[in-house]
DNA sequence: GCCGTTTTCGGCCCGACTGTTTTCAGTCG
């Protein structure tokens, strides 16, 4: 059983005790939706810290579930979970993913109409609403049978969109939103709210926060962007859209004066405001979107700007990315939150495919080195890498693709590179083969000033052959960085298994950077891998992975999971001037 | 069911919104 279920599992248990009896098991609730939660972003798998005997170093998790966890772990059941689940039916759990239908609502309408299919549920009560059976019931009425019609209806049409967006798609459609408010006199400030301020690598809905005095103006502003299939609500203070892409967007208005405390409260995420809040009750004051109510006087006082209220509360500012109530806080308690990495501090990049065609094993870039440098000086870079794929193993003996390199290498040192001043590495990446072998051998790699390795078959191996794999494909001295290392597509493919604690020890010891690639679906090494990579202190490098010279623009995605991961520009090989680089590759 | 620079017992986040109600239950972020 994968996290993911587990999470599922713990999901549906904290639903039926809402349904049995939410008051009673009020915290039982909130304590299996937060395993579930922090279960379902541990990147380690619960089974294996089951046999590693390690389930009490998951956060939330305490002597009972912990028990459950091994029993799950052993024979595939919890016996006390099933006794819970046995009196709901199993139809109440897709009505959970509609808007405005929670636990008890569902249950009502399964039990009310005896539906038992979960595959046919939602269908089924669409049907019955229809015909209007639903406003007959007590509780219920006109109005909240239409919205379930609504809403079953919507679910429908925004399921082929479930998938959520990429950081980079999520982001470009938010500057085109900001953009547009700006145009607005009475949009004083303008801020992405929640997953998307948290730079999360994908995100479900893009939330807009306005500061202004005027938030009439505004809303009618917002509700006329050009790019908008249809309104789904506007208030007095808020408006949401559903763009024409089939995104929803969510605009929330504030004065100037507290616009601070309102950043703060929709940024998240719910744990780490559900921890400030914690703490904020210890000192006397209970925090909302509003401000800080002093529990002495009973007066809220405002603020403008984040770092004032979190400064109220007694700590640093802390930036979004870190957000997540995975130490930060503690952090910030103590002034000790690290200068993140920044864009600027990006001084060059490693992974660059060119047109130069080695015939190479996987896909060629399409614009050629001239190009690449060019926009490389834009960007201010002092130095850039070309990455080509190695030639084909299958097409060429070793003396082939020997030449072809030695090729590259005089057309890149023959390249625009000393006239416009940025340096030229002369790089490659290396497939790791099924067995761990590089695919080109040590006489080609000679040529080279290193390589970055990485995995391109044979996704499915067991996690150990392929952990094996990964680090036998490092061992070779010329191999330096390896690329994409989690092998995931986002919305397409999971990554591979691997032991990460195993390959993040070897690279430490061996001097080894692992990659964070900026492509828009991978993003990957992820940013809770990063986060655990850090501690082992290991170096990482940050690349675009361009196969064409606008995707080199796409750093900046890559400096956020770095961020999310706590980087500081220390902790980054292409922060370092040329020399340094060059003293690290040959180390 | 979890957790500990007040605690191994006794706490555990906050407000808005909505609909069906005349004071509240359920849902959401």
């Amino acid at each position: 059983m994968n996290n993911k279920s587990i999470a599922n599992l713990l999901n549906k248990v904290a639903v039926a005790y809402s349904i049995k009896d939410e008051k009673k098991f009020r915290f039982q609730i909130l304590a299996y939706q937060k395993a579930a939660d922090v279960i379902s972003n541990e990147v380690r798998e619960v089974s294996d810290l089951y046999k590693e005997n390690k389930l009490n170093t998951i956060p939330g998790v305490g002597a009972s579930l912990q028990k459950h966890l091994e029993e799950l772990c052993k024979t595939g059941h919890v016996y006390q979970y099933e006794t819970v689940l046995k009196d709901i039916p199993e139809a109440v759990f897709p009505l959970l993913d509609l808007p405005t239908i929670g636990p008890k609502t569902a249950f009502k309408l399964v039990s009310a109409f005896k539906l038992k299919d979960p595959t046919t549920v939602l269908k089924d009560l669409l049907e019955i609403a229809k015909a209007g059976r639903i406003a007959q019931m007590e509780g219920f009425g006109e109005k909240s049978q239409s919205e379930i019609i609504k809403t079953i209806e919507q679910a429908n049409l925004i399921d082929k969109a479930a998938e959520r967006m990429t950081l980079p798609f999520a982001s470009q459609m938010a500057d085109q939103l900001i953009e547009y408010m700006r145009k607005c006199k009475d949009v004083k400030e303008i801020y992405t709210l929640g997953s998307l301020r948290r730079r999360m690598e994908t995100i479900g809905d893009i939330d807009i926060a306005v500061a202004t005095d005027n938030a009439t103006s505004v809303l009618d502003h917002f509700v006329n962007y050009p790019y908008k299939s249809r309104l789904l609500d506007k208030g007095d203070v808020s408006a949401s859209i559903l763009a024409s892409n089939g995104r929803r967007v969510d605009i929330k208005t504030q004065s100037a004066q507290s616009f601070g405390a309102m950043l703060q409260h929709f940024t998240g995420n719910k744990e780490h405001n559900v921890h400030l809040r914690e703490i904020a009750i210890k000192k006397g004051m209970s925090l909302s979107e509003k401000g800080i109510k002093f529990s002495n006087t009973g007066k809220i006082k405002e603020y403008k700007t984040e770092k004032e209220l979190y400064q109220a509360l007694g700590m640093q500012w802390i930036p979004p990315e870190m957000r997540e109530d995975a130490g930060e806080i503690e952090l910030a308690q103590k002034h000790a939150i690290p200068h993140l990495v920044e864009l600027k501090d990006i001084k060059g990049e490693f992974h660059i495919h060119s047109s130069f065609n080695i015939e190479p094993s996987h896909d060629l870039g399409i614009n050629d080195f001239s190009t690449m440098l060019k926009k490389a000086k834009e960007l201010n870079y002092k130095y850039l890498g070309f990455s080509e794929h190695n030639p084909s193993v299958s097409k060429h003996t070793s003396e082939d693709i020997y030449k072809l390199i030695k090729m590259r290498n005089t057309y890149l040192d023959n390249s625009c590179s000393n006239t416009i001043g940025v340096r030229v590495l002369n790089l490659l990446e290396t497939d790791i083969l099924t067995d761990g072998r590089l695919a080109i051998d040590d006489k080609s790699l000679s040529l080279l000033d290193a390589s970055i390795v990485s995995i391109h078959s044979s996704f499915q191996m067991d996690k150990e052959t392929m952990t094996n794999r990964i680090i036998k494909g490092l061992s070779n001295p010329k191999a330096k960085i390896l690329a994409h290392p989690t092998g995931r597509i986002i919305n397409s493919r999971p990554g591979y298994q691997a032991d990460w604690d195993k390959i993040f020890r070897y690279c430490q010891q061996n001097n080894k950077a692992l990659e964070i690639n900026a492509y828009p679906t991978r993003l990957d090494l992820i940013s809770n891998l990063v986060r655990k990579a850090r501690e082992y202190k290991l170096k990482f490098t940050i690349d675009t992975d361009s196969h064409a010279v606008d995707q080199m623009n796409l750093m900046q995605y890559g400096v956020d999971v770095a961020r999310k991961g706590w980087l500081t520009r220390n902790d980054i090989i292409n922060c370092l001037d040329y020399q340094d680089v060059i003293k690290w590759m040959s180390k």
